[in-house]
DNA sequence: AATATTAGCAACCGCACGCAG
DNA sequence: TCTGCGTGCGGTTGCTAATAT
C-alpha cells in the first residue's frame, strides 16, 4: 500500500486527516543504500526526472519513501556533486559563511558549487568547528587523526594562523537573517548598475523568485570579497541608506 | 592480534515553508 | 482565509573504518 492509500484509508476509519509515517512503517526499506537501488533510482530519475518525490518511488519500483530517495539523489547520486576532499579555498568559504549565515547549510552549500548542504555540515560538525572554537577543542581533544582512503586535506587548517584575515573578520552587525531579499538586489543595483565594483566573475544574483537564502549568500560572499575596496563600501553604505529611504525600513 | 575508542559521513527525523485548491 | 500536500532544511543518529592501546 503506498502512502496515499495509507492516508486515505486511515481517513476513512478515524475520520482524520493523517499523514503517512515513513519508511519503516509503511513496510519499506531503511538504511544504507545498495549499489541495485542507487542504478534504479538513477536509471529512472535520467529517464523520467523526479517530478514528484513521493510517487516516484513506486514508479521506480523502490521500496524506499519519497524523502529517503529525494536524499540520495540530492547528496549522493546527482551527476553534478563533486566527491573527494575540501580545497582550502572550499574550507575557507565554509569558515567565512559559517560566520555570517550561521548553520544556514544550504546557503553555504550555495556558494560551493558540486557541493551539498551534508556535506559541509559534516565537514563543519567534523572538523572545522573545531578549529574555530578552541574551547571546544579543549573540553573534547583529538587523541587521533583518522586518515580517510586519500585524505589529504585533513591538516590543511592544521594551523589556525593559515586561516585567513577575512575569515575570521566576523561581522557581527553584518547578520543577513533578518533581511529580506529585495534588500541585496535593491542595494546591488543601486550601488552603481556596473560591475566594476564586485567580483562578479564568480558571484551570480538570483532573481526575487529563486532561493532567496542563496542570493543572500552570494551577495555577502561577494560582499567579503570586496573588503578592502573603499569605493564599494561606500557605494554599498549608500545603497543600504537608499534602500530604507525607499523600502520605509 | 584483539579490543576499545574515535572520527567521518550517510541517512533518518521532525519541523517549517510555499503553493494550490 | 484555511487546510493539506510536497518539498527542503537543519539537527541528530548510528554504522563503518581507522587508529590507539
Amino acid at each position: 500500500m503506498d502512502a496515499s492509500s495509507w492516508e486515505s484509508e486511515v481517513q476513512k476509519q478515524t475520520g482524520r486527516m493523517v499523514r503517512a509515517p515513513c519508511c519503516e512503517k509503511m513496510g519499506q526499506n531503511k538504511g544504507p543504500w545498495t549499489p541495485e537501488e542507487d542504478k534504479v533510482l538513477v536509471d529512472y530519475i535520467q529517464r523520467y526526472g523526479h517530478g514528484n518525490w513521493r510517487a516516484l518511488p513506486k514508479l521506480a519500483g523502490l521500496l524506499r519513501c519519497g524523502k529517503s530517495c529525494r536524499l540520495r539523489w540530492v547528496n549522493y547520486l546527482k551527476p553534478d556533486i563533486k566527491r573527494g576532499n575540501f580545497t582550502k579555498e572550499e574550507e575557507d568559504t565554509i569558515i567565512r559563511l559559517h560566520q555570517q549565515l550561521g548553520n544556514r547549510w544550504s546557503a553555504i552549500a550555495a556558494s560551493l558549487p558540486g557541493r551539498t548542504d551534508n556535506e559541509i555540515k559534516n565537514v563543519w560538525n567534523t572538523h572545522l568547528k573545531k578549529l574555530m572554537d578552541p574551547e571546544t577543542a579543549q573540553i573534547e581533544p583529538t587523541k587521533k587523526r583518522r586518515k580517510k582512503k586519500g585524505d589529504s586535506a585533513m591538516s590543511v587548517f592544521a594551523d589556525q594562523s593559515q586561516i585567513s584575515e577575512s575569515s575570521l573578520d566576523a561581522r557581527e552587525e553584518s547578520s543577513s537573517s533578518e533581511i529580506d531579499e529585495r534588500f541585496w538586489l535593491d542595494v546591488l543595483s543601486i550601488s552603481d548598475g556596473s560591475e566594476s565594483s564586485m567580483n562578479s566573475t564568480t558571484v551570480e544574483l538570483h532573481p526575487p523568485t529563486s532561493n532567496s537564502t542563496s542570493s543572500v549568500a552570494m551577495a555577502l560572499m561577494n560582499w567579503n570579497d570586496n573588503d578592502d575596496d573603499m569605493e564599494f563600501w561606500q557605494k554599498l553604505s549608500k545603497g543600504i541608506g537608499d534602500w530604507m529611504e525607499f523600502s520605509h525600513v
